[in-house]
Formats: structure tokens, C-alpha cells, sequence
DNA sequence: TCCATGTGACAGTTTTTTCTTACACATGGA
DNA sequence: TCCATGTGTAAGAAAAAACTGTCACATGGA
């Protein structure tokens, strides 16, 4: 279902992304309720602009979306919560994604569109 | 069937070795079949000393496995290989690896023994 | 008005990764 | 002996990631 094996590129990004052990934590968190900025921040126990940093992170690499919303006291919250992925890696889905690598590529040229 | 999953912290180190385009063409590589490293830095096309890094940083984290052995002609060759190993990433997955994270957990003490 | 709470963004430091450029040792064959 | 091939390691530059501190703006309620 769902996730068109990702690019390796994305792959990466996501690899990358998750390969953080405070960004892990934020990941569990999220995945058991969605949650803004400041309140998470409080509950993990991070500074808000760290914080901050690896939410963008996550949301660059699909694995997590912000909403702005409006609090019934009017004030603007950015909720985040999980996306629902399904990573799956073997060493065949690995060589798999490796073909579609567009960086640097020492073997080849540079990576010119070919 | 393999694969007890993996600590939060084993998993961290996985992916972190993962997340690198260079070290995605390696596990690509010798997923295809196994090799020693003067060839593989050629095939690559990246010098020893970095390949001997990316190698070293997959070993780590148990993806890989080198063996020395000796060729007819009597050289030294290290061989490496992939393990089998098959992570299963979800957001449920994250939430489980998450608990057992040792690093730097902000919102506890340090990581005191308890 | 002031305070508590939410948002966003910037500059600057420290730490980690990545990569380069050496050097050292060993073996078989010309 | 010298060269080509294999191994290992160390020092240092360059780039990226992680973290801190501070400022600005907005809102509702005391």
C-alpha cells in the first residue's frame, strides 16, 4: 500500500532524517498524538528553536506535516503529525533505490541529465 | 527469521550509516556480490583511505562484514559483504525503537544508569 | 499596561562528518 | 632491486549538522 518506493535521493533524506536520536523521540511523540511547537518542546525537554530545526527536518523529508491552526483563544498553534510511511529496507531494496541516486556520482561523470 | 529488532540505539546507528549516497552505492555494490576494498574504491570510483571510512562506519553498525583473506598469490585482501538484515520502518516501529534510546534524553536525567 | 502563551527568524559557536594527502609495511614478478 | 598490488593509519582541511541565545510580533486575561 501507499509509498511508491522513494527516489535515493528521498531515501536518504528520510534515512537521514530519522538517523537522530532526539528526532526519533519527536517521532514517537508525534506518532502517539499530534502536538505543537511549544508543548512538545516542553514535554521532550529541548529548546524551542532546536526543536524547531528537526521538525523541519522530518517535514522535509515527508515524514511529518505542520498545520497552522487557530486556538479557540486565538492563538496560532503549528500542529505536526506523523505521515504514514512504511520504509522497507533489505539489501535488494537498497540496490534498488541506489540506481536512482542523482548526487555525485564518482563513477560516472558529473551528474550531468544523461 | 532474523532480525530481533534492533535497540533504539542500534537502529540510530543503521540508519546513520544508511543515509549517505556514497555508503548507499557501497551497500548497492556488494549486495550485488562481495569484494575487497582497493576494487571496490576503483569500481567506485572514491579514494582508499575515504572508502576504508564509509566501509568502516557500515561494519559498525552490523550491515556489513569484513574478512581478511589471503589470495593465491599471497595478498592480503579484506572482503566485505552485506549481513542479512531487514528493517522495518513505520511510524509504530519508531515509537517502540524510541524506548529504548540511552542518548541524551532531556526530558529524564542523564542517562544515569536507574 | 503588563504578563503568559503562542508564533517566526537570525547570528554565532561547537561538534560531527566527510574528504584529502600523505606515509608505512608486505608480497610476487620483471 | 624496483614496480605494481594489496593492506593499515594518521594529520589536517572543508563542509554540514547540532545546539544556544536573543530578538520580534501577536493574543487573551489579570
Amino acid at each position: 500500500m501507499v509509498a511508491a518506493p522513494p527516489t535515493g535521493d528521498q531515501l536518504v533524506m528520510m534515512l537521514a532524517a530519522l538517523a537522530n536520536p532526539l528526532r526519533l523521540r519527536i517521532m514517537a511523540k508525534l506518532a502517539v498524538r499530534r502536538d505543537y511547537v511549544s508543548s512538545l518542546a516542553r514535554e521532550i525537554g529541548v529548546s524551542r528553536p532546536l526543536l524547531r530545526m528537526h521538525l523541519q527536518r522530518l517535514e522535509e523529508a515527508g515524514l511529518i506535516v505542520g498545520t497552522l491552526e487557530l486556538s479557540d483563544d486565538g492563538k496560532a498553534m503549528k500542529y505536526f503529525e506523523v505521515t504514514d510511511f512504511d520504509l522497507h529496507l533489505s539489501a535488494s531494496a537498497l540496490t534498488e533505490a541506489a540506481k536512482s541516486l542523482t548526487s555525485s556520482d564518482p563513477a560516472k561523470g558529473s551528474p550531468r541529465k544523461e
